[in-house]
RNA sequence: GCCGAGGUGGCGGAAUGGCAGACGCGACGGACUUAAAAUCCGUUGGGCUUCGGCUCGUGAGGGUUCGAAUCCCUCCCUCGGCACCA
């Protein structure tokens, strides 16, 4: 009798047993390639859920994998321990945040030991703690030297009642607080900024990695380029200084349409030009804009609104006035802040125009016009009109002859525009790293000197609900002095966004503890930049699009030589339960720990895996995992019942072929799609694999070569998946610890390539019969066959054939007619 | 709304220009058992069938092609992101 599968007793031991023998340690000193197999970092949020493990568990088997080809593999952990769920639970609960986040750490690192990853525990990092938020500020202070961190203004969320600053999550409903639903109103603060757009456009490219082409997209897209011309309108105003607007354009071929003018509600220079009759409502106007978010000011299915300043603005090009109005949906964030409206060749404009009863001017004809009244807006190319001398231009050609008209003629210049925005780092918060600056009245802004770093979190703030982070109201740590003059000074009390923790985390695991920089220049060069990358799509223009700017800018400061972090990149997709992503904070999580407890880790990461292709995540549903449950204890029983001597008949040689063709074919079909992360395929080929091996073995007696290779391949193939059942059944079949540090079987060419295929006959597209022909027959052969057989006869007969079409190893389709 | 991804049996999915439904779950039938669980064997998209097959079928509609789940256009639905959740 053979013993049974008992996971429990399996995983513990072997979990134990690794992490003893340091058998998944790395360092620099290996003969071997290296690879860093990076997984996105885990927030502190509490329990590990099962969309956590969808990302740790296919990770690990890829890394795994890669160890097992021959690379030195460095696959790490540690958590990104700031942010704000620690400080609400501290609110909440009245216990401090730090405890909170240890807490959780130790829950989510026992929790993670229980997955049987391959992490060189002694790496693991903690964002929150001094001896690594040291560095945070440390890379603050470098920026700010380069000049990539400044001071500027802008808005917060700001519940009146509260008196606090909210987070866009805790702003609910139509904007209102989420604790005592007060509406939410901005309120501008001076904070700090990295200056991202500065590296817009070398982050547009790609240079020398492997990323998705979706989400090199939708970076390209939050970028947001576009080429144009600013156009300066004049203003002819006594009690306005300025004397000219300018205004960002794609369309200068269109400047001649323009009929009026719009700027963003907040643009400094509404208030000086609105005429006495129309401040009221202008006034109004604006208070409206400002309580709303970005998403509903942008949306081109609500109605546009605006409000007429009574001034105008001269075309300098034609000398005609144009109104100005202002309206929501133009932001003060992009371009100008100001934008020119061409009614008859711009679908928003054209709608705003006929709103407000504002002319439309056709500038540029389309095809077969004759004067008569647009029904929409024209927004192709076509032959220019009412454009003085650009007239009977086409518009392409009339975009550069006007550019270059504006530019002879001074009233702008060919520019560039930017969606994307400098990054906001400030946060009025005590979850993060202190942001290391000091004002002092005398020298004004000053850095904390590198040698008093970390500046550290008072361990006895209080967290009131104030506008101003808790820091502020705590004494000891405002009150300092200054470090340039000694004056009594004042520390910044504002943090940094956590995004900024988790720009750098991948450096200091080449050299945790290294306490002469934020990590060291020769482990760093050893194992950067990251091979392979791993993490959810969410990030795309979050995380995975600051790092790249981080990167780039600590480049330039001579850090590190290379101008992306992550050669690779692949996106899983998102775990969704009740129609939503799975977080602590919806409150829709599933722990993976019963599942554990019933099945085993080996079968939940398998069960993950098996759900489908990783990139597309999906609703979570259990119902399918007591297929792997079994499918892992036939391949126990298997395994173990091969070695019993039996005095069946052995296998003859035609059998003990195709069992070496089928072990083959499956070596190479699970290494292939391990490398593509196509790990449901991978699996569904080693089930097909073991059920082929039931049937082979019935009636026979198993003690050949071939099986035993058919066995040995099977388990080598399944320990990255399942790692400790297999450790278990190496070990049982007398082979030596560890499997884990066996080479992934390769295939034998000629085993795998096809002696015969199914040749598939269509008549007109349909399929009418299968024939099974030799690897090598010719169209000539392959036509013979076909048309003898009686299947394809039956649809051919008293027809003509048109056309017969063959596609070498696949198909003949035969097209006929009546 | 904008940007990105997706929609295939009762369910998760396979097939990404050439055999639709691999693999697994569930369901049904059988074996074993006093019984149940577990395990093993078989069947399983719909309709028709003379049991040989025929026919319909991949969110909806249209198109390209000898051939479309796959490519193109329009629409519908779902998920992720939209700058302070991380």
């Amino acid at each position: 009798m053979i013993p049974k599968y008992n996971p429990e007793a399996i995983e513990k031991k072997w979990q134990v047993r690794w992490e003893a023998d340091d058998l998944y340690q790395v360092d620099e000193n290996s003969k071997r390639p290296k690879w860093y197999a990076l997984t996105m970092f885990p927030y502190t949020s509490g329990d590990l859920h099962i969309g956590h493990w969808y990302a740790m568990a296919p990770s690990d088997v890829h890394a795994r994998f890669k160890r097992m080809r021959g690379y030195n593999v460095l696959h790490p952990i540690g958590f990104d321990a700031f942010g704000l769920p620690a400080e609400n639970a501290a609110i909440k609960h009245g216990i401090h945040p730090y405890t909170w986040t240890m807490q959780n750490v130790e829950n989510m690192r026992r929790q993670l030991k229980t997955l049987g990853a391959m992490y060189d525990w002694r790496r693991e990092l903690i964002t929150c703690l001094p001896e690594y938020y040291k560095w945070t500020q440390w890379f603050f202070l470098k920026l700010y030297e380069a000049g990539l961190a400044y001071r500027g203004e802008a808005p917060a969320n700001w519940c009146p009642k509260c008196k606090t600053v909210l987070a866009n999550e805790q702003v609910v409903g139509e904007g209102h607080c989420e604790r005592c639903n007060t509406p939410v109103v901005r309120r501008d603060m001076e904070q700090w900024f990295f200056r991202i757009t500065k590296y817009a456009d070398e982050l547009l490219e790609y240079e020398g990695v492997e990323w998705p082409e979706r989400i090199k997209l939708m970076q390209r897209n939050w970028i947001g380029k576009s080429i144009g011309v600013e156009i300066s309108f004049g203003l002819d105003y006594e009690n306005v200084d300025e004397k000219e607007i300018r205004v960002f354009t794609t369309r200068p071929d269109t400047i001649y349409g323009v009929t009026f003018l719009v700027f963003a509600p907040e643009h400094p220079l509404v208030a000086k030009l609105t005429t006495p009759d129309h401040e009221e409502e202008i006034q109004r106007y604006i208070e409206r804009a400002r309580s709303q978010t970005e998403i509903e000011r942008l949306s081109s299915e609500k109605e546009k609104t605006g409000v007429f300043t009574g001034a105008y603005a001269i075309n300098k090009l034609n000398g005609e006035k144009v109104p100005i109005w202002i309206a929501d949906y133009v932001l003060l964030t992009y371009g100008t802040g100001a934008v020119m409206g061409v009614p008859a060749h711009d679908q928003r404009d054209f709608e705003f125009a006929q709103d407000y009863n504002i002319p439309v001017h056709v500038v540029i004809a389309p095809e077969g016009w004759c004067g008569e009244e647009l029904e929409e807006a024209y927004i192709e190319a076509g032959t220019m009109v009412n454009s003085a001398q650009f007239n009977g231009m086409s518009s392409d050609l009339g975009k550069e002859a006007i550019s270059d008209f504006i530019e002879a003629q001074g009233y702008g210049k060919r520019t560039m525009s930017y969606r994307l925005r400098d990054w906001l780092i400030s946060r009025q918060r005590y979850w993060g790293a202190p942001i290391p600056i000091i004002y002092c009245p005398k020298c004004g802004i000053v850095s904390v000197p590198e040698g008093d770093l970390p500046v550290l979190l008072p361990e006895d703030a209080e967290f009131k609900p104030t506008g101003e982070s808790p820091l502020e109201y705590c004494e000891s740590f405002v009150n300092t002095t200054c470090p340039k003059c000694g004056e009594p000074s004042r520390r910044e009390t504002d943090t940094m966004d956590t995004f900024m923790c988790s720009n750098w985390y991948f450096l200091r695991y080449t050299s945790p503890g290294y306490d002469q920089g934020p990590f060291d220049p020769a482990k760093l060069a050893y194992w950067m930049p990251v091979d392979q990358y791993t993490g959810g799509a969410e990030h795309a223009t979050m995380h995975l699009f600051y790092a790249r700017f981080f990167n780039k800018a600590i480049r330039d400061l001579g850090l590190v030589n290379f101008d992306e972090p992550f050669t690779r990149l692949f996106n899983q997709g998102t775990i969704v339960m009740e129609r939503q992503k799975m977080s602590k904070s919806r409150g829709n999580v599933v722990n993976p720990d019963e599942y554990v407890a019933k099945l085993g880790a080996d079968t939940v990461r398998g069960y993950l895996m098996f759900v489908g292709p990783w990139d597309q995540g999906g609703g979570w549903d259990d119902s399918g995992i007591s297929g792997i449950w079994r499918w892992l204890n036939r391949v126990w029983a298997l395994t173990l019942e091969g070695q019993d001597t039996s005095e069946l008949p052995p296998m003859d040689q035609a059998m003990v072929d195709q069992l070496r063709r089928q072990t083959h074919k499956t070596i190479k079909k699970v290494a292939e799609d391990i490398e593509k992360f196509r790990f449901n395929t991978m699996l569904a080929a080693l089930m097909e694999f073991t059920n082929y091996l039931s049937r082979a073995r019935e009636g026979h007696s198993v003690t050949n070569a071939a099986w035993n290779e058919a066995i040995e391949s099977l388990l080598l193939l399944l320990a990255p998946t399942a790692p400790h059942m297999t450790e278990e059944l190496w070990e049982r079949t007398g082979h030596a610890y560890s499997i884990h540090t066996q080479s992934f079987p390769s295939w034998d060419s000629e085993l795998v390539s096809e002696e015969q295929f199914t040749l598939v006959v269509q008549v007109n597209g349909k399929l009418r019969d299968r024939v099974t022909v030799a690897a090598d027959i010719s169209e000539h052969e392959a036509r013979e066959i076909a048309l003898n057989r009686e299947r394809v006869q039956a649809h051919t007969d008293g027809k003509k054939i048109e056309e017969m079409i063959y596609v070498p190893g696949r198909l003949l389709n035969l097209v006929v007619s009546k």
